[in-house]
DNA sequence: CACGGCAAAAGCATTC
DNA sequence: GAATGCTTTTGCCGTG
């Protein structure tokens, strides 16, 4: 019997589980698209300014993505300060943070 | 009492309902490609090549008719720009034009 | 003579000029892109922290666009304000602006 | 005069210099960009398929070889999964397991 | 109902 | 080789 065979049946065995197993989760992921888009729909039936929906919903992503990033840039600009800290460009940086 | 007041009140409620269901099957979708990341990991780690895997999860969910279509004019075009492929494919893909 | 020959081959012209031409273009994209990796070498080399000027040239980018953007927030916001202005959500969305 | 104050500034002038002729090749690459884009809604005009352009393009970067050794290993992937294509192509590859 | 613009997602390269 | 960020692609929505 060969040996080889078995390995690529059992490669095959665990490739087929992988694809159908990302799928399965795509399938989730793309049923519960489907269920923000009927959200959506709704809304906009309620009489609401889907636009404005949105809009709040990426300003609150933003919000609390805000911090994070903001703390990286403070980090970043204070390994900078001591070089820039008299120049225009340095100050306009301090300004922001 | 100002009607006005309290239609404003609870469109605001439902608003902030639609949001927040909104955020929520966004949250399960982020869960859910965190765990699609993870199986290609797993995959890769099992000695897969995670690229092509994904090719051909496109490739189904393309579907065969789709697929051969398309490579169909892709073909067509590469022959026009002189990327003589020679399959029988390119030349009955080319035949139709 | 068969006239879809001709009208096949004047296709393929076009076809190719349209495909150089963006390759062309391409070309250049990356021969911008090798440009700018070389100043930064060049300024890593000058003691920088290509982090630091990196982070500055995004923080530059976004304060650019940060005004349309910000202007379209409150023009989206000003369309809700009648029905939100009483609602914590509406609030918290004012004090943003 | 302090030494530091003016090595600070001479910093700042070298990463002001920086900053800015990245942000100009950038500027560049963005009007490329732009051409590329309006060249590919000109090839749609003449109806062509800018989509299979694209892909055709990636090809021809790709280049031939690579593309070939690449299709071979997707064939052996769906060769596992059962998506028998029977290709000549697939078979050798299949082989070389 | 096709088109173009815009925002989200994917793929890719580069960095450490 | 993991992880970040940039480029490209894809899907979506409003508009003509």
């Amino acid at each position: 019997m060969d040996a080889t065979v078995n390995t690529g049946v059992v490669a095959a065995e665990r490739l087929q589980s992988f694809v159908e197993r990302y799928e399965k989760l795509q399938e989730e992921k793309d049923a519960l698209s489907a269920d923000q888009k009927e959200l959506m729909a709704e809304a906009k039936g309620a009489g609401f300014d889907t636009k404005v929906i949105k809009t709040v919903i990426r300003d609150r992503k933003l919000g609390t993505g805000e911090c994070a990033e903001r703390d990286a840039l403070i980090e970043v600009y204070k390994h900078a300060l001591g070089m820039f800290v008299d120049t225009p460009l340095g100050q306009s940086a301090l300004r922001r943070l």
